[in-house]
RNA sequence: GGACGAUUAGCUCAGUUGGGAGAGCACCGCCCUUACAAGGCGGGGGUCACUGGUUCAAGCCCAGUAUCGUCCA
C-alpha cells in the first residue's frame, strides 16, 4: 500500500465495476426497502445540497441493503418547464440568433429534445461521482412516454372528480417568460420604494367631512390607477363615512368609480383611502369581489400599458359596465415608464399631493428575477382543500412521520389554508394540458381528442384544438413516487417498492412537492383494502447547506462551492473562471473575484468522495442552517488518511501470517477490550442510523477508529506483536484482522471507497466467509454482546490511566518521550498488583519505562513527581530529571483543582434538601467522587510538603 | 405585524426522562518513536445571550428581554 492515501486512484475504478456488476440494483430478496430521489432539475448540476442529500440517501440504502433488504433507490430528473425552455432559447439565441417563435411549436420542442439527450446526462454522471449506488437501468424522465402517459391520466381523471377546473383568476404573471407561476415560485424581497398621495375629486358635488371637494388616496402603484373601479374607505371611519356609496370622477380616464366601505382601508394607514384595481392587486381583488366592482385589465404580457382595456364583470365575463378607452399617450409604456408618465400627469394636474419614502415588499419571480404582476388570465387549477384533508390526516395518524418532528408544524401550517394550485404555464416545452376547445371555447378533458370526440359524440367534422398551456412541472413530479414505478400500466413494482420508505429532502421544498407528492398518491393510490397509500413512510428533512458566513449558495453570489470540486480539487485560477465566467450579471464579477480570492487563495485541495460524504454525514444534526466548514473537510481527509495507514499497519502484520485460522490463540486484555470496544460502537452506529442521526454516527465511528483502534489498540499490538509468544501473537493478529474488518462493513455505508478498497486486501485474512465479491453486498455487522468484556475494559482503563499519568508528568517536565523512566509504586492493592503483572509489557512499552518497583507501606521513597489513581502512587524520582520548583507549580495546580471539587461536593452533601430529596444513587454517586478526591488531594498535599522541605 | 428557529470554547457545532460542560479545527509546549508530520504525546481555553421563576439540583423545564435568521402577511 502507498504511504498515504490517494482517493482519485481508486473511485472512478470501483464505482465503474459496481455498476457493471449490477450491484445497484434490487436483489430480489428479502423485505422491500426503496427511496425515490428528489429529481434533480435536468438543466442542473450537482450542487452541495444535491450531494448532502444524496450521501444521505446512499448511506441509507446502504445500510439497508448490508442488513438484507431488497434496496431500490429509484433516480431521474425532472424537465424544469421555464428553466429548460429558458437554457434552450439562450442557446439558439446564441448560436443561430433564433427565437422560439423562429422554430415554431414543434420544432423548438424537438430542439429542446436534442438538448436533452447531448446535455441532460450531466448530473446523472456528477451524481456517480459521489458513490450513489442507485440503480440507474431505472433512471426516469419526467417528459418519458410512461411518465406523461401518468401525468395526462391524472389529469383527466382529477378533472371527472372536480378537483381540476379552469377560471378567470388573478395570478402571478411574470412579464419575462409570458407565463403563469405560483405563488411558491414568488420570492417577496424588501425594498426602498414611495407612497404617492393622490388626488381623486368627488363626483357630484359631493365634500367630505372637512369640507374638501376630493379625497387622497395612497398607493404604492399609481400607473394601475388606470384600472381603479373604487375607493374603499374604512366602515367605522367618521371621516368618510357619509361619502359612502357616492363616486369619485377617476383622473386622466375620467372614469365615475363608487366609494365602498370595506375593512381593508385602514384608518391608521395613509390618508385612510385606498384606491381599488381589482385587476391587478390580490387584496383588491378580494374587495372588488365583496362589493362587486368590475376588473379591467390595462396590462399586456410585457406588462405594458394597453391601447384599450379589458373590461370584466367579478365573475370574470367581459363586461360594458364601463368603456375600455384609456389615454393614447401611455399605450404600449411599459409598467415603470408607465408609472413617472402616470405621477408627472398628476402633478401637472395639480393632482399630486406628495410622494413620501416607503419600505415595501415586492414579489420577484425566482427565476426571472423581474417584479411579478397580478394578471388576470384563465388558468388551470387544482382544487386543493379536498386532497389536502387526507395529506393533513396522515401526518396527523403517524402513516408519515416527519424527521425531525417540527417539520409536522411547517406542513400543518401551509395544508390549514392551502390555496387552490395554478397548475397551467404558458410554455412549450412540459406536458400539453390534455383539454379541447371548440370553437365556442366549450372545452373537453380526455386522455386524446379521439376519446374526447367519442365521449361527447363530437363530428369528426367539428373543429378541436387544444389548449396551449403546459403543466406546472411540479404536477408532474407530485406523481413521482408511484409514476417511476410503473403507474398506471404496471403494479407489480409498485407492489414491492411502494410506499416508499423515507424521502431525504430540504425543508424548502416541503410546500413544493413534498406536500403535493402526499396529496395526489393518497388520491390515486390505494392499498389492497381501499385505503390510501402514502408516498413516504418518514421525511427526513435536512437542513441547508450554506457558506461559510452563513450565507446562501448562490450563483449571483458567487459562493457556490461545486462538490465535485472538493473531490478532485480545482485552482484558483480555475475556480474564478468557473465562478465569474458565463455569468447573468456580469457586474458582480470583480467582488467575486476577490471574495474568492480571499476565501481560497490556493483554490482547493482534492479531498476524495469518502472525505466528502464523511463531512456531510457528520453535519448532518437536527439544525436546520449548516454553515459549510472547509476545514472540516480537511479534517476528514486526514481521517482517510489515518483509516489507510491503520489498515497499512495491520495487513504489514498480518499478511502472509497465521492470523488465527488454525492453532493455538490467546487473546491479549487490548484485545478483548478492543472487541468489546467495537461491538459498543456497533450498537451506536445501528441506533444512529435507524434515528436519522448520522452525525451521531459519524461521531462514534471517528472516535473509535481514531481514539480507540489508532491511539491505544494499534499502540497496545507492537508489544505483542514484537515480544509475545506464538499464541498471543496469533490472537493479536486474529483480532487486528478481524475488527477491522468488521470496521470496515460497519463504515461502509458512509465511506464507500476506501473501505471497499481495504476490505479487498483484508477479508481474506479474517475468520468470515464472503457473499460475493464485494464489501457492498456482505453483512452488516450486528450487535455481539457476548464480546463486550466488562473486566477487559475496567482493566484497560486503569492501564491507560497508568499510561497517561506517566504521559502527563513527562509533557509537563519537557523529559523527552525517549528517556526511559524508572517508576516507584506505593499503596499498591491487590487488584493493582494483578493488573501490574498481567500488563507490565504493556505498561513499560507505552509509557516507556526503565522498571516498575512496588514500595513498602512504611517506605519513604526519594523525592519524586506524583500522580494518583484511586489509591494508587505513582511515583517518577526526580533526581536529574525534574525541576523542583515546577513539581510544586504542578502539583500546586492539581490540588487547587482538586481543592475546588471537593468543596463543590462537599456544599452539596451539607445541603439537607439535597441529601433529603435527590435519588440515593445520586447521593452515592457525589460520596465516592468526594471520597477519591479527598484521597488523592490528601496525597498531592503530603507530596507538596515533602517536596517543599527538600 | 404574525409564526418558527437560533444564541454553548477563538471558529464550526454536539449535548437524548434535569444529576460530573464535550468534539473537530485553531492555539501553546515537546517529538522525524520501524502505520500515519494529512502524524505522535502533553496542555491552556467557556458567567452555556440576558433577567426572573420552578426544583434539593437548570445548558436542558416555564415566563419575559435582546440580537440574528427563515417563512408568512
Amino acid at each position: 500500500m502507498e504511504k498515504t492515501f490517494n482517493p482519485s486512484e481508486i473511485e472512478q475504478k470501483l464505482y465503474k465495476s459496481w455498476e457493471e456488476n449490477g450491484y445497484f440494483s434490487p436483489t430480489g430478496e428479502g423485505d422491500g426497502y426503496s427511496i425515490a430521489i428528489p429529481p434533480p432539475n435536468v438543466t442542473g448540476s450537482l450542487h452541495m445540497g444535491h450531494a448532502f442529500q444524496q450521501t444521505i440517501m446512499d448511506t441509507l440504502i446502504r445500510y439497508q441493503r448490508m442488513q438484507g433488504k431488497n434496496t431500490l433507490w429509484q433516480t431521474g430528473t425532472d424537465h424544469a418547464g421555464i428553466a429548460t425552455q429558458m437554457v434552450v432559447e439562450r442557446k439558439i439565441a446564441a448560436e443561430e440568433e433564433k427565437t422560439r417563435h423562429d422554430y415554431g411549436r414543434e420544432a423548438f420542442i424537438d430542439k429542446v429534445w436534442q438538448w436533452k439527450e447531448e446535455s441532460g446526462g450531466t448530473i446523472g454522471q456528477q451524481m456517480r461521482r459521489l458513490g450513489n449506488s442507485i440503480d440507474w437501468s431505472r433512471e426516469r424522465f419526467t417528459m418519458d412516454d410512461g411518465m406523461s402517459e401518468a401525468v395526462q391520466e391524472v389529469f383527466v381523471r382529477l378533472f371527472e372528480d372536480d378537483l381540476i377546473y379552469r377560471g378567470k383568476r388573478l395570478v402571478n404573471w411574470d412579464p419575462k417568460f409570458h407565463t403563469a407561476i405560483s405563488d411558491l415560485e414568488v420570492e417577496n424581497k424588501d425594498k426602498k420604494g414611495h407612497m404617492w398621495h393622490l388626488r381623486y375629486p368627488l363626483a357630484d358635488g359631493a365634500t367630505t367631512a372637512e369640507g374638501k371637494d376630493y379625497l387622497v388616496v395612497a398607493t404604492t402603484r399609481p400607473e394601475t390607477m388606470l384600472g381603479d373601479t373604487g375607493v374603499a374607505v374604512n366602515p367605522e371611519d367618521s371621516r368618510y363615512k357619509d361619502l359612502i356609496g357616492k363616486h369619485v370622477l377617476l383622473p386622466l380616464v375620467n372614469r365615475l368609480i363608487p366609494i365602498v366601505a370595506d375593512e381593508h382601508a385602514d384608518m391608521e394607514k395613509g390618508t385612510g383611502c385606498v384606491k381599488i384595481t381589482p385587476a391587478h392587486d390580490f387584496n383588491d381583488n378580494e374587495v372588488g369581489k365583496r362589493h362587486s366592482l368590475p376588473m379591467i385589465n390595462i396590462f399586456d404580457k410585457d406588462a405594458a400599458i394597453l391601447a384599450q382595456s379589458e373590461v370584466y364583470n367579478t365573475n370574470g365575463e367581459p363586461s360594458d359596465d364601463y368603456s375600455t378607452d384609456l389615454p393614447a399617450e401611455f399605450a404600449g409604456m411599459d409598467r415603470f415608464d408607465a408609472r413617472k408618465a402616470i405621477v408627472a400627469q398628476f402633478d401637472e394636474l395639480g393632482l399630486l399631493v406628495e410622494v413620501k419614502d416607503h419600505d415595501l415588499v415586492a414579489p420577484y419571480g425566482d427565476r426571472s428575477g423581474v417584479i411579478i404582476e397580478p394578471l388576470l388570465t384563465d388558468q388551470w387549477y387544482v382544487r386543493a382543500a379536498p386532497l389536502a384533508e387526507p395529506a393533513v390526516a396522515a401526518v396527523e395518524n403517524g402513516d408519515i412521520e416527519f424527521v425531525p418532528k417540527q417539520y409536522e408544524n411547517m406542513y400543518n401550517a401551509w395544508m390549514r389554508d392551502i390555496q387552490d394550485w395554478c397548475i397551467s404555464r404558458q410554455l412549450w416545452w412540459g406536458h400539453r394540458i390534455p383539454a379541447w376547445y371548440d370553437e365556442n371555447g366549450k372545452v373537453y378533458v380526455g386522455r386524446s381528442e379521439s376519446e374526447v370526440r367519442a365521449n361527447n359524440g363530437l363530428a369528426d367534422e367539428l373543429v378541436l384544438k387544444q389548449d396551449d398551456d403546459v403543466l406546472d412541472t411540479w404536477f408532474s413530479s407530485a406523481l413521482w413516487t408511484f409514476s417511476t414505478l410503473g403507474w398506471p400500466n404496471s403494479m407489480e413494482d409498485l407492489k414491492k417498492f411502494h410506499s416508499t420508505d423515507v424521502l431525504v429532502t430540504g425543508f424548502d421544498i416541503i410546500f413544493f412537492w413534498v406536500a403535493r407528492m402526499i396529496m395526489m398518491t393518497m388520491h390515486f393510490i390505494k392499498d389492497e383494502n381501499g385505503k390510501p397509500q402514502v408516498p413516504f413512510k418518514k421525511v427526513y428533512v435536512t437542513g441547508l447547506i450554506r457558506d461559510e458566513n452563513g450565507d446562501k449558495m448562490s450563483k449571483s453570489k458567487g459562493n457556490v462551492v461545486d462538490p465535485l470540486d472538493m473531490i478532485d480539487g480545482i485552482s484558483l485560477d480555475n475556480l474564478l473562471e468557473k465562478r465569474t465566467g458565463n455569468m447573468m450579471q456580469p457586474q458582480l464579477a470583480k467582488k467575486i473575484t476577490k471574495l474568492t480570492k480571499k476565501e481560497y487563495p490556493d483554490g482547493i485541495e482534492a479531498h476524495g468522495t469518502d472525505a466528502l460524504r464523511f463531512t456531510l454525514t457528520s453535519v448532518a444534526s437536527t439544525g436546520r442552517d449548516i454553515s459549510w466548514d472547509m476545514k472540516r473537510l480537511d479534517g476528514y481527509r486526514n481521517f482517510c488518511n489515518k483509516l489507510w495507514n491503520a489498515s497499512r499497519y495491520v495487513l504489514m502484520n498480518t499478511e502472509d501470517q497465521d492470523c488465527g485460522r488454525s492453532g493455538e490463540m490467546e487473546l491479549s486484555l487490548a484485545d478483548r477490550w478492543i472487541l468489546g470496544q467495537f461491538q459498543q460502537t456497533v450498537q451506536k452506529v445501528h441506533e444512529a442510523f435507524d434515528t436519522f442521526r448520522f452525525d451521531i454516527a459519524s461521531q462514534a465511528l471517528y472516535e473509535f477508529t481514531w481514539n480507540q483502534f489508532c491511539d491505544w489498540y494499534l499502540e497496545l499490538t507492537k508489544p505483542v506483536l514484537f515480544k509475545g509468544n506464538e499464541a498471543q501473537q496469533r490472537g493479536t493478529r486474529h483480532t487486528l484482522v478481524n475488527v477491522l474488518e468488521g470496521l470496515l462493513r460497519l463504515m461502509h455505508p458512509i465511506m464507500p471507497f476506501i473501505t471497499e478498497t481495504i476490505w479487498q486486501r483484508v477479508q481474506p485474512l479474517s475468520q468470515f466467509e464472503k457473499n460475493g465479491d464485494s464489501i457492498m453486498t456482505q453483512a452488516f455487522p450486528q450487535f455481539d454482546e457476548r464480546q463486550c468484556d466488562q473486566a477487559a475494559i475496567d482493566d484497560l482503563e486503569w492501564v491507560k490511566q497508568f499510561i497517561i499519568a506517566i504521559r502527563n508528568i513527562r509533557g509537563e517536565m519537557d523529559i523527552a518521550p525517549s528517556k526511559p523512566l524508572p517508576v516507584l509504586l506505593k499503596n499498591v492493592n491487590d487488584e493493582d498488583k494483578r493488573r501490574l503483572a498481567d500488563n507490565e509489557q504493556f505498561l513499560s512499552a507505552l509509557a516507556k519505562l526503565e522498571s516498575i518497583t512496588l514500595l513498602a507501606d512504611d517506605e519513604e521513597g526519594p523525592a519524586s513527581a506524583t500522580a494518583v489513581i484511586g489509591d494508587l502512587s505513582v511515583l517518577i524520582p526526580m533526581a536529574g530529571l525534574i525541576d523542583k520548583d515546577a513539581e510544586i507549580a504542578r502539583l500546586t495546580k492539581a490540588i487547587e483543582k482538586l481543592e475546588k471539587d471537593v468543596q463543590k461536593v462537599k456544599g452539596k452533601l451539607g445541603n439537607e434538601n439535597f441529601v433529603g430529596k435527590a435519588p440515593a444513587a445520586v447521593i452515592e454517586k457525589e460520596k465516592a467522587k468526594l471520597a477519591e478526591a479527598e484521597s488523592a488531594l490528601a496525597k498531592l498535599v503530603e507530596q507538596k510538603a515533602q517536596i517543599a522541605a527538600l
